[in-house]
DNA sequence: AATGAATGAGACTTCATTCAT
DNA sequence: AATGAATGAAGTCTCATTCAT
């Protein structure tokens, strides 16, 4: 009785988060009731305030669940081949991230009324642009001009961001894999050497 | 006092989509009563439901007030010369979008509720990719190659739409004239030219 | 100028009356708003008011318009021939009601919260009453029994008032031209006659 | 007031539906906010809304709420004496509806802008109908015309539902016993029988 | 006489949150 | 630990009515 509802269904608490995470993507934070969650996780409404105090203890816990992005960059990195080492780290932060798509888009939205949020993100765009830098300079080490894996690195990891939080809607402008291709090529003709 | 509400004062209408759109930048727009936006206008709470039937009306005035990003592409060519033509650009459209920060930003975040809001956001943004390509041929006629042009015209109003219209909060990442200068470079040398 | 809107059309005023019965029938009174009104007359909103101070005296008005129901008994009486009198006063009342079937559906509807409204029905019904007894008597003079009189006229009253006030949905017990034959004949049968 | 809100108190729920009908039939539908309702009822105003979701809800649960009418015929059928089964179904229909006068009242007046009401009320009509003309069949059988019935069972439903429904001010003209005795005796003697 | 901008009271409704059990 | 009834604050929106012009 005391797992009267398990079996192997995820816990109640772990129902509701999911239940959140997707209602809140949907239609966002505030169109969301807590009523909706409990009943899109099944539990009865009380269960909800039980587990979450308050509504925004949901982001909170939520912005916890954000998979850690670090990623071993020996296991992109074609030595050599800057253009080969990103597409291996877009495949590598696509896989790793694709899971969180509706989370990371719902935080990118509720960024500036909770703070929390906020800091998330800053946090995972810089993991982001570091390991972009790490990546691209164990990868060209010789055959880059140091000055530019900056500027590489930011544009890179914007398109990241961008692609997996803001744009949703299928009417957005994608992604593009050909941009992508274009920063290494430039990273390695050494575009920008000369500033 | 005595024209208090006369004078040279905005009309009530203008201050009110004055007081909506700070506060819907500020707080958002479900957490912006319309009670608040009557009060920071100084008008009767019942004249903001006069002019705008419904509180989304505002959003959807606030929309047409974007302002029309249509340059010139003659105005900031510099023939012969990729970077200071998008130097030029960038600072053309600084120019013309910095009075609307606010406003796109917070429009940014409205974008998933409301439809409106959402297509004259990609409406902006294929207005300024064209803007981008034009400027970009007509500078580097001859001495680029025309493949890259489309990469690095979606990179570049990227970058402007983000740091337009996310990048608000003094700790996000700035939004950097140095890539701006990568990807002119990479145009000029040629990168992505095997492709 | 002074009739710049008029040629033949109904003045502003008959129009403001006319709008006002006809949304009033069609949606009640508390949920028609003068707005609607002065749109449906092709008013400016400021009018209604300016003729109707209170909107409650947009019904005051309409119940003026009750067209007088007083008929001249000696029109449809055939001496003689109950059943027949008691067409033709179908005939004539509803020839002379038809044209108001809205403005009766409407004041009874409302006759519970208005007091005008509420009288006035009260005083047609008892004109009603009044000609059907009178045409009762004219028409079967000697051959009926008086203390039938009175049952009769009220039945038939009823029955005439339901079908011009209460019964307007399609739906509704159609009011019946075999009940009003059934009373005629059992006056001239003496129905009740022994009571 | 230690128990004032348990111990033999109808429930809360039970009190805002008591509270609505009284309000709605003294004051009309639209003209009584739930506020009144709830202060009437003695509850806060939320728990108005949390057992009736909008307004209109407590119209349909009143709707459902209305006494059952089925009757057997056999217990006020007087075999052989019309007069008498008429008399006993109207003295067994005022009894079970003399409870619901306010309810049959509002509703009726409501009949026109909810449909929900509108069918209630159509649904009891027939009803009534269909068991007048039971009685009178069973009682009057071999000594009437049975072309006369339905006539004689549509004008007795009538009047039932206008004494039931309509009629609820003093000044209102009075459902009269002679007219039942009227229709009885007609009945009998055959009125209409040569049609 | 006529207009329509302006006003503010108040209605319905939603919902996070509390609490007794 | 769990529940769902209960609460009341707050929000959006409608509208009759007033008033300056």
């Amino acid at each position: 009785m005391a797992r009267s509802k398990s079996g192997d269904d995820p816990s109640a608490k772990e129902r509701i988060l999911a239940a959140a995470e997707k209602l809140f993507a949907e239609s966002g934070f505030d169109a969301t009731p807590t009523s909706r969650i409990a009943e899109a996780a099944r539990v009865p409404k009380g269960l909800v305030h039980y587990y979450f105090r308050r509504k925004s203890d949901l982001l909170t816990a939520l912005v916890k669940r954000l998979p850690d992005q670090f990623i071993e960059p020996a296991n992109v990195v074609v030595p050599g081949d800057v253009a080969a080492s990103l597409r291996g780290l877009v495949a590598e932060l696509d896989a790793r991230l694709s899971d969180s798509r509706l989370l990371s888009h719902l935080l990118w939205r509720e960024a500036d009324t909770h703070k929390d949020v906020r800091e998330a993100l800053q946090a995972r765009f810089q993991t982001i642009v570091h390991q972009v830098k790490a990546v691209i300079i164990a990868a060209g080490a010789g055959s880059i001009a140091l000055a530019d894996v900056d500027s590489a690195a930011g544009l890179f990891a914007l398109a990241v961001s961008y692609r997996h939080s803001v744009a949703r809607h299928p009417e957005d402008p994608p992604m593009m894999d050909r941009e992508v291709e274009f920063i290494a090529d430039a990273l390695t003709l050494g575009a920008g050497a000369k500033t």
